[in-house]
DNA sequence: CTGAAAGCGCTTACAG
DNA sequence: CTGAAAGCGCTTACAG
């Protein structure tokens, strides 16, 4: 049951540990070690079913071909999605994936600092939450290699991909207009976050495009108890001044839209449309006829990962690259 | 920016390596160090932000502190759920996590292949799909230290721990026929598991208990198309011969109902009763008034840790045990 | 073409 | 009480 070494190759094959070493990491070219003996080696290797100790690997190298998704939650659709991708996509590229999810303040620095400090993934893939700033300008600073996704820190230089907030938004609304709604709600929440800041103007601006004037924003209390927002989605729907069509601004407030449906027994008010940006996945909860704002996750994953990839190849440094991938306007049909 | 080494501390504090290793794995008392001096070596420890290099740790103790999670999927609320917890509670023993899902067949055993063969878990928490049978045999018998939960086979002596599917249904059909129903519908998929086995004797029991003799099962197949599977069940919920209430035996049949329950407008036949074994978490997207067996994630999460952590403790061997689950019943409210 | 040797950063018998 | 030394399993200059 103990494990083969390389060593335990060598000795089989008659050769030494770095000829072994060699062949088995493909260098026999390059050594000009013959064709025959790397056949041989790699048969023997085959045979005993010989795998190399990644941890030996690792020390040596430095390298541990582990990558570290640190994220939001880790209960929600979104990172689900997220996760499975880049797991996937990781693997394709020889990394393993270690998870770490902030959930609150405290933790999240911690968490950091901890895989950061035992050096052991090669880069990070980050949700970044207001309060990791500093985290993320240490890491960045430290010249590790990491992507922000989701979001990013206006004032620091590190690569970030996220949907197209002002697009996603824009692209809704000229569904909704086109239409012919236009006493469209727009429900976001009070969080300071750019990509909000984004969103909202996407709102603002398309009616201002097409010279509506009647403005109608809720912004929901960003730590407030469930039931008090329902509250406050519920009336914003059904109360004056009798919205015609409902923007979500968020997932969780799409959610929240939906309980309220719930409530209202789906009694919504005539033909009021609902329209909601979403993470991904809880599109399939709602009633068929609403419409999403597709944030596409595969396509942001892999993309992410692209970009780490790339700086861990090239090690030099990292520069600032953004990238925004668009959404796309999904209506729930009944499949 | 170089990380600071054990030898650093060590000759910062002007003493040996093995004595500042001493110290800080807090051996100090055992080897007789001077208290003022293990103060000091760990004052300099601190000061200069020593942090052990984890993987060289690894590579002399044999142990790598790492957990391995192996899920089916990790699209899923109950995959998100468990996550958490494993996470959390493997932090709070020292221990990071891996995961990796099987996704598909293939996949797997590569996956479980992989990280076994790089030993660079300590142990392993599964959720076993019936693929896996025999990669969890080698697991049991390379004396790994291996739990399962949600499922588990036969034929083989590994710890798992999943929700008593036999009373979750039982108490299910219990609050149907207590309230009245008796033409009581069973949705299950045409899988050979043995807690859909479970599930489905909960249901016959029941019934034979309460001296009805009206049997209606759906087996809905395995791999069918979504759109195929709901007209099953839609037809299955309307049609004859009128059923007055519907159980549905997993978490995604009970979505396939509640798709159906878009698709039907909300109007359900008169006074229908749903109730479902519920992972997790879904739940809350289903309309007020539906019944749900819940499955209790957190405890299943915390059991399969600590059945774990044992293992790991004493190494000598693992002993077959099985712990189940009370599950709850939970009425979907207004909240 | 191939091997002996150093070294990644630790831990832990072993010898004072 | 404390240090020198071996060794975990690899990789990679270096020397033939």
């Amino acid at each position: 049951m103990k494990r083969v070494s390389l060593k335990d190759i060598a000795r089989l094959a008659g050769v030494s540990p770095s000829t072994v070493s060699f062949v088995l990491n493909g260098k026999a070219k390059q050594m000009r070690i013959s064709n025959a003996l790397a056949e041989k080696i790699i048969e023997v290797a085959r045979r005993e079913g010989y795998h190399p100790n990644q941890v030996a690997v690792s020390l040596r190298t430095g390298k541990s071909n582990m990558l570290g998704l640190i994220v939001e939650s880790m209960s929600g659709n979104f990172f689900a999605s997220f996760a499975r991708v880049i797991e996937v996509e990781a693997a394709a590229h020889g990394y393993k994936v270690v998870y770490a999810s902030t959930e609150n303040q405290q933790q999240k620095a911690h968490e950091l600092v901890s895989i950061l400090g035992h050096q052991q993934v090669d880069g990070y893939i980050v949700t970044p939450t207001p309060g990791m700033e500093e985290d993320i300008r240490a890491l960045a600073e430290s010249k590790k290699p990491v992507v922000l996704m989701d979001s990013y820190f206006p004032g620091i230089d590190v690569p970030h991909v996220l949907v197209n907030n002002y697009e996603g938004v824009t692209k809704g609304m000229e569904h909704l207009i086109e239409k012919g709604y236009r006493r469209i709600g727009f429900v976001t929440v009070d969080l300071n976050l750019v990509q909000m800041q984004e969103r909202l103007k996407g709102y603002r601006d398309s009616l201002q495009k097409h010279n509506i004037s009647e403005e109608h924003i809720l912004y929901v209390h960003y730590d407030f108890e469930r039931e008090r927002a329902i509250a406050q989605v519920s009336d914003f729907i059904s109360g004056p001044p009798g919205l015609d069509a409902i923007f979500f601004a968020t997932n969780y407030l799409g959610l929240l839209g939906l309980e309220t449906i719930h409530r209202l027994g789906y009694k919504l008010p005539d033909n009021l449309a609902m329209i909601c940006f979403d993470d991904h996945d809880v599109f399939r909860f709602y009633p068929p006829g609403i419409t999403c704002i597709r944030q596409p996750v595969e396509e942001i994953a892999k993309t992410a990962l692209e970009l780490l990839m790339s700086q861990i190849g090239k090690t030099n440094g990292v520069t600032n690259t953004k990238v925004e991938i668009s959404p796309s306007l999904v209506v729930r049909g009944t499949s």
